[in-house]
DNA sequence: GCGACAG
DNA sequence: ATCTTGTCGC
C-alpha cells in the first residue's frame, strides 16, 4: 500500500517504516548532556484543518530559570499526510527549517510527541535528535504505545511506562490532579533523566515551558498569517 | 478479523 | 492538530 505525494522524503509507506528500524539502531541512550545545562528549546508545529500550511516554532529558554532567550518560525506547506507512527514524516522538515534559523545551539531540546515510546521506538524526538544531533526528550500528552498505571495525583509523581515487557519512559504528573505526560527519552539521554529534566522545566503549567512557549508561538504565527492575507 | 492510533 | 461556546472549578 503506497500514499501518493510523500515530499520531501518520497517514501513508500513500508520504506518509512523500514527506515525507522534503521534509525532506531542509532539512538542513544546514554546521557551525553553537556553540563552544565545552559540552554534549553522547545518545538511545536500548529496548521489548519483544511490547509496545508504548517507553522513551526523553536523557542530557547534559559537553564534553569527558564527566561525566554530566542525565537525562531518557519512556515511552509507540507501534504504528507497524518499517519499514527510517521508523525516526524510530516513534521521534522519544517521543524528543521525552523532550527536552520536558530543562532542559539541549545542543550537539550524537548519535543511535542513521542521519543523512543513508539512502536519502532523512533518518534519524533528520536528522529529530531538524531538529525540535530542533540539531546532531545519525547513530552507527549496522549499514549501511542505504551501501557501504564496511573501515577499518585501530585506533581512529580511518576509511573513506569512499558510495552511488550519493554520499558520504554515514564508516566509523569507535571501538575497535581491533571492528566499526565508521556515522557519518553528521544535521543542521548536515559529514561530517569528524561524525566527529571522534564519535571525541571516545569512550571504552573501541565506542559513544560518550552514546549508550552512554542505552542503559543505557533498559535500567534498562524493568528499573524490569517490577519495578514485577505 | 477487530480495535488502537503522538499531532 | 483543528473546529467551537459555554461552563465547571480552584
Amino acid at each position: 500500500m503506497n500514499f501518493p505525494d510523500l515530499h520531501p522524503w518520497d517514501l513508500t509507506y513500508s520504506a518509512a517504516i523500514a527506515l525507522q528500524k534503521d534509525l532506531a539502531t542509532r539512538v542513544e541512550l546514554r546521557n551525553r548532556l553537556r553540563r552544565p545545562l545552559s540552554h534549553v528549546a522547545g518545538v511545536d508545529v500548529s496548521y489548519r484543518k483544511h490547509g496545508d500550511q504548517f507553522f513551526a516554532a523553536v523557542v530557547v529558554l534559559s537553564f534553569p530559570h527558564l527566561e525566554p532567550i530566542e525565537v525562531a518560525d518557519f512556515s511552509a506547506r507540507v501534504n504528507f499526510p497524518y499517519i499514527p507512527g510517521l508523525l516526524s514524516f510530516r513534521e521534522l522538515p519544517v521543524l528543521l527549517q525552523a532550527f536552520r534559523r536558530l543562532r542559539t545551539v541549545p542543550d537539550l531540546v524537548l519535543v511535542d510527541g513521542q521519543g523512543i515510546a513508539h512502536p519502532r521506538r523512533f518518534g519524533l524526538a528520536s528522529h529530531l535528535g538524531l538529525w540535530l544531533d542533540l539531546p532531545t526528550i519525547g513530552c507527549a500528552k496522549s499514549r501511542l504505545t505504551s501501557m501504564a498505571q496511573m501515577p499518585e495525583e501530585d506533581k512529580g509523581a511518576t509511573s513506569p511506562l512499558t510495552d511488550k515487557g519493554e520499558l520504554i519512559g515514564t508516566l509523569l504528573r507535571s501538575r497535581a490532579r491533571v492528566k499526565p505526560l508521556y515522557i519518553s527519552p528521544g535521543h542521548r539521554l536515559d529514561i530517569p533523566t528524561a524525566a527529571r529534566l522534564t519535571l525541571d522545566c516545569t512550571g504552573r503549567y501541565r506542559m513544560p515551558e518550552p514546549t508550552r512557549l512554542a505552542h503559543l508561538e505557533t498559535n500567534r504565527l498562524r493568528r499573524e498569517a490569517e490577519a495578514a492575507r485577505v
